[in-house]
DNA sequence: TTGTACGCGTTATCAA
DNA sequence: TTGATAACGCGTACAA
C-alpha cells in the first residue's frame, strides 16, 4: 500500500488505477471518452468506478485543462418574467452540453457589474453572457474577459458602440414600431410614449420604431407626452396621472414596458376613463401579468425562449462545439418580436 | 481591426513574486489577508498586483485549500415568484460574503435532480441548498453531498422523514388554517379545496390547516371539492368548471397556489358567478399577479426575503462563518406566513 | 516576518 | 493502446 488512502470519500483516480490494475492516465481517458481506450478496458474502469463509487473532481480537471465548463451570467434581476425565461431556457440547453451556469444578479448596478466580471474572471469561466444595466454605456470592463480569450456575449441590453463580443438582441425597432402603428390603425391619433432612459438601446429603438410609426401617419408627438424615466410602477403612476388629469389628454399611451401599462390601467380607472374605449395601452414584454388584468393588456412579446436558444446557439459555436451559424459572431442577431393583440388596445 | 491575441498565460503569483521580489508564499498570504505580513510588504505586493493587473485563480485555489466559494443551488423553476424572491435574496447576501450560486432548475423532474446532486457534487461546491420537487419522496440522493461533508440545507419542499440536513419551511400549516378560517369568518360554509399532490409536505400541511379550520367551525368537508393534483392553470380550470357547473356548488375556493385561484376567478366570471358576492377565493404565495387582477386576490404572503435570508443565515453557521442560531442547524426554521387580505374573500 | 518546498487531483506529453 | 511523469497555480507546513 502505498499513500493512497486518507479520508473516506475523497477517491481519487489514483485509486481507481489501483484498483482495476491500470494507470491513472488511462482513468483519464475513460472519463473523458478518449478515443485510443480498448473497449474491453473501458467496461473495466467503468466498473471499478462504479463500484467505488468515485467522482471526478471538477476543480482539479480545471486547473489542469484549463477549462471549468461554467458559464457565467450577468442579469440585472432575475425575478422580470422576460429575464427568468430566457434564464431557464439558456440553464435548460447548457445543461445538456454538460455546462454549468453561475448567476450573477446586478441589481442594474454599474458597480455590481463591474465586481461581477471581476468575480467570473477569477472563477475562469469559459464564457460570460451579460444583460448590462440600464447605466452600463461603457462596456469596457468586459475587456478583462475578452482579453484573456473568454467569450462575451451580450444580449437584450446591448453596447451600441463597436465591440469584439456576440450580440443578441430583440428586434426593439419594429416592437415599438407594432406597437404604435397598431394603435394608429385603429383610429388613435394623440399617442403617449413613457420610455425607459435613452442611455439603453433597447429604449432608444423602441423610441425610433415610435417616431417611424407616427411620422408615416403624419402625426405629431406632444413632448407634454413623451417621459424618459426608469419603469417602475410608481414612475408611471405619476406620468400617467399628469397626462390624464390635463386638459389636453392622450387618447392612448405605449408603455415600454407592462409595469408602466398596468400602472396606467389602474390610473385610468381611477380617473373614471374605460380601456379601451376612452384611453388605449400597449404595453411591451408580454409580462405574465398583462393577460389577466381586465381589460387584458395588448403587448409586444419578445420570445424569451428563442433568444436563449440563439444565446446558446452562439456560445457553442464561440467554445468550438459547433460550426453551425459562425455568422452570429460578426452580425448582431435580431430576435423577433410580435403584438399580442388582447383587450386594451 | 485584428483580433486580440489569446493571452500565452494569464499572470501567476509566482510572476507577481518576481515583480516584487518576493516570495509566493507571501504574495499568497497578501491575497488571503494574512495576518503575519508587514504593512509595508502588503502595500508593495498591493501595488504591483495592482500594476500587472493580476488575478487570483479561483480553480488553483480551490484545488488547494479544497474550498469553491460556490453554493450549489436547486430549485424546481426560477420562474415562480416566490422561487426568484428567494434566489434574489441568497445570491445577494452570499456575494457579500464572497460566494458564488451556481443555479440548477430541476424543472420538477426527479431524474433532473438527482444528476444536479451529483454534478454539484463533482464540482466540489461547499454547499447545496435545494428545494425539491413535486416528486421527491426520496431524499437519499442528497447523502452523497453530505458524507462527503457537504452541507445541505432543504427550504419550501423539504424532507418529512429524519435527515441531517438542515430544514427551513414556510409554516404552511398555519398558512391553509388562515386561508380557510378567514373564509369561515366572513360567513362561508361550503368551501372547497384545490391542493397539491400529496406526496409534497407543502400540501400536506396546508391540508392540515384546512382540516382544522373545518373542524373548528363543525364544517363537513364534501369530497365532490376536494382537488389533489399538479396546481396548473389548465387543472385548476377543470376541476372549478366541475364544481361550478354542477347542482351543488361551494361558496368559497380555498387554492394552493395563486395560478389555481386565478383560473377559479376567470372560471367563475365565465359561469357569470360575482367575486365575492358569489363565490369568494383565496390563493396562496402572493404571486405578484394576485394583486391585479379584477377583483384583486386574497392569498397568503410566504415572505420569501425572510426565508431567504434564513437560508444565508444558516449556511453561514454550516461552513463556520457565523455561530449565531447555531440551534437553527438541529431545529426545522419555521418561517411565519400571513393572510393578505383583497377584494376576492 | 518571510522563504522553501511540497502536494492538491487531474490532464497532456512523451515514450513504450 | 497504455504507462510514467510533468505540469496547472495556489496554500501551507516548516524552516530561516
Amino acid at each position: 500500500m502505498t499513500k493512497l488512502p486518507k479520508m473516506a470519500g475523497a477517491n481519487t483516480i489514483l485509486h481507481v488505477a489501483k484498483a482495476s490494475g491500470l494507470s491513472p492516465a488511462t482513468i483519464s481517458r475513460v472519463l473523458n471518452n478518449h478515443p485510443y481506450v480498448k473497449e474491453a478496458t473501458r467496461k473495466r474502469v467503468m466498473d471499478t468506478i462504479e463500484k467505488m463509487s468515485y467522482h471526478r473532481n471538477n476543480i482539479a480537471s480545471g486547473l489542469r485543462s484549463n477549462k471549468s465548463h461554467t458559464i457565467g451570467l450577468i442579469v440585472p434581476r432575475i425575478s422580470m418574467t422576460f429575464q427568468s425565461e430566457v434564464i431557464t431556457t439558456i440553464q435548460n440547453h447548457l445543461y445538456k452540453h454538460g455546462y454549468n451556469l453561475m448567476i450573477c444578479q446586478s441589481n442594474d448596478s454599474l458597480q455590481m457589474e463591474r465586481e461581477m466580471v471581476k468575480t467570473l474572471h477569477s472563477t475562469r469561466v469559459d464564457a460570460v453572457i451579460a444583460a448590462c444595466t440600464l447605466n452600463t454605456t461603457d462596456f469596457s470592463h468586459f475587456d478583462l474577459l475578452m482579453n484573456s480569450g473568454v467569450p462575451v456575449i451580450f444580449y437584450d441590453r446591448v453596447p451600441t458602440s463597436k465591440t469584439n463580443a456576440t450580440l443578441i438582441k430583440g428586434d426593439d425597432t419594429r416592437g415599438g414600431y407594432l406597437a404604435t402603428s397598431h394603435l394608429i390603425e385603429i383610429g388613435c391619433k394623440k399617442i403617449a410614449h413613457i420610455s425607459g432612459p435613452l442611455s439603453c438601446n433597447l429604449y432608444q429603438d423602441r423610441l425610433a420604431g415610435f417616431k417611424k410609426a407616427m411620422q408615416q401617419a403624419n402625426l405629431k408627438i406632444n413632448d407634454n407626452w413623451m417621459f424618459y424615466q426608469e419603469l417602475t410602477f410608481e414612475n408611471a403612476r405619476i406620468a400617467v396621472k399628469k397626462m390624464l388629469n390635463s386638459n389636453d389628454r392622450p387618447d392612448a399611451i405605449v408603455a415600454d414596458n407592462d409595469t408602466s401599462a398596468i400602472a396606467a390601467l389602474e390610473c385610468a380607472k381611477e380617473v373614471g376613463l374605460k380601456v379601451p374605449h376612452d384611453l388605449k395601452i400597449v404595453g411591451y414584454s408580454n409580462d405574465s401579468r398583462s393577460a389577466i388584468t381586465s381589460p387584458s393588456i395588448t403587448t409586444i412579446e419578445q420570445f424569451p425562449a428563442l433568444m436563449g436558444q440563439k444565446i446558446v446557439e452562439a456560445l457553442m459555436v464561440l467554445l468550438g462545439k459547433s460550426t453551425a451559424n459562425s455568422e452570429m459572431l460578426v452580425e448582431p442577431t435580431i430576435v423577433p418580436v410580435q403584438l399580442i393583440r388582447r383587450l386594451s388596445a
